[in-house]
DNA sequence: CTGAAAGCGCTTACAG
DNA sequence: CTGAAAGCGCTTACAG
């Protein structure tokens, strides 16, 4: 790593010329512009070098890092916020500030250090106090995935509550008196209203939510497939089961083919959707879906707004989730 | 925004005391640090302030930014290149250079004043000059998905050309003679081997590669879905088709549903796979595979690698592709 | 097209 | 714990 000075010693030239080739400044010979690249290319450039103009948007995700492949939730949440950004003439950064905040600096200094000016950050119960405490220091942020109490900060939902409560409704329309669910084992706000919206559905119809019931899976093929065993043992197994994450969904249906349980002669199933994958399964699934890409697209614009805007109060979106009836249910023993 | 001065003179205090409140330095007074940090987050802080220490890796996509939902190809790859990233303490950036980039700076110049400190760079025919532009520069990189022949450019590849091959011959053991192959739309390295490999089985044993069985279809369910109604209009349709894209083999089997063509026992399908999808569809496909992730994961440590011991050579890797039989495909005409 | 020198804005011993 | 002042390293008129 060398800086302006280093450069310049070294190839016999003056920290001007260097300075102004490193920050493209007309009025440098072809040759000594050459040179200058070359030098910087092999001695390595000192970031105290050249005026930066980085506009970066971090997105902070509530375990710091992505552990091994991205699920469709951020893969499409992804797409949206880069698409947003990139209109914006922000770039994408995915900051883990688990890792990396010093203890005794704050959230702004962290931020400020790494040269990013707003944060996009998706809040579960367990991180729901960085993003607070963001929020409290003023700085631009937007939360995703949970409200927040924090009279500072700006946040996005998506409430599938009624559409949960749409398909309790569907199911009992056909006719199914037993219906089971399927949590995830993450409780952040998303995820509760579509329970609470499952819960309200069978207390108004006056359906049973009996704990035996009730299962709890981590969001992934194999915790969807397990409750499609588990639920073969019980004494009186329910006739339908709603699903609250898109990967247990698949799973379930593709143990149901290895169980020879049939979907939705022997079995419905509503699952839930993050963006298109309803349509590619086989039955394609009854879902309770959001739009996850759009709803990165627009955290991330309304994160640019605040930037554009300081002087804007925080902004406050609940996205509505969509109720679908495709192939996986019907009436209960139906031939 | 207000640099250091600015804040300062508003305050009241020295630029001495805001500066070493933003560069959390010890020795000052907690209400005093408050004051300074308030008034930061009110006024906006310039980015000529602070001493920095970002440390990014830039991910380059092949058309610069993304346009909606990532695929399961970049979602495994960025699941990966994170991991590796957030071990090696760097933090990841998604650049656009096609739409930042100066027309009269380098893209050593470019990346400075972003302040990414190495690339990694996802090549199609249609940006290999962009990567080879960065290697000559000197400036550390990566490419994946293509090799390179620039002397100075790194870069790591799957080769799943001998994993179609086997393929081919899987069919063949089958008795399959008519094969059809489905291309993406992208030609790429790693795509052009796996049509190459299906190329060299068929040569091998003497079968039939005619344009007819040969099919080209941007990577999405709905391409794949096309082949398979294509297929079926054809005077002497094959008993088998190959598939290049994992997104476009699931939209066959789907339409192989919705159409009542069994498979395998009407049509024996073999996709690819860039991470456990397989396993996930009825029937589970017989695929070749690349990791992803992994790839991600060790194109980003050969990265941290040559950053940290810049004398290194470049590095050349050609990861392998994996063939296994699931449950897609069987004889001809099989019950 | 380039350099010597001034200017700028930060950080950092030094002093109290 | 804080400021006045020196120091540092860059960028930028100014001069040739």
């Amino acid at each position: 790593m060398a800086n302006v000075k280093q450069i310049a010693d070294h190839l016999q030239v003056s920290s001007a010329t260097v300075s102004r080739v490193l920050n493209s400044r007309p009025g440098i010979a072809q040759a000594t512009r050459k040179r200058v690249l070359d030098a910087a290319a092999e001695l390595g450039i000192d970031r105290s070098v050249g005026l930066k103009s980085s506009r970066y948007i971090a997105f902070i995700h509530p375990l710091g890092q992505f552990l091994g492949n991205i699920g469709e939730y951020h893969a499409a949440l992804f797409g949206g916020m880069g698409q947003a950004l990139g209109q914006e003439q922000y770039d994408l950064a995915l900051l883990d500030p688990y890792r990396d905040k010093r203890p005794d600096e704050s959230y702004s200094q962290f931020f400020l250090r790494k040269d990013v000016q707003g944060v996009i950050i998706q809040v579960r119960p367990n991180n729901q106090h960085v993003s607070d405490a963001i929020a409290e220091e003023g700085f631009p942020m937007i939360q995703v995935a949970g409200k927040s109490d924090h009279p500072r900060a700006s946040w996005m939902v998506v409430d599938s509550a009624s559409a949960y409560e749409q398909a309790v409704e569907h199911l009992y329309h056909l006719g199914h008196r037993r219906i089971a669910m399927c949590e995830r084992d993450i409780p952040d706000h998303d995820h509760l209203q579509r329970i609470a919206g499952f819960e309200r559905g069978c207390a108004r119809l006056g359906l049973s939510t009996e704990p035996g019931l009730r299962f709890r899976v981590p969001s992934e093929p194999r915790g969807g497939a397990s409750v499609i065993r588990r639920v073969l043992t019980l004494p009186e197994p329910p006739t339908a089961i709603v699903f609250a994450s898109g990967r247990a969904t698949r799973g379930a249906l593709r143990m149901c083919v290895d169980l020879g349980v049939r979907v939705p002669e022997d079995l419905s199933i509503i699952g839930f959707d993050d963006a298109d994958w309803r349509f590619e399964t086989i039955p394609a699934y009854t879902a309770v879906s959001q739009d996850a890409e759009s709803l990165g697209g627009q955290a991330a614009n309304a994160l640019a707004g605040l930037l554009a805007n300081p002087s804007q109060g925080p902004v406050r979106v609940t996205l509505p989730a969509n109720f679908e009836v495709l192939e996986s249910t019907a009436p209960p023993n139906a031939q």
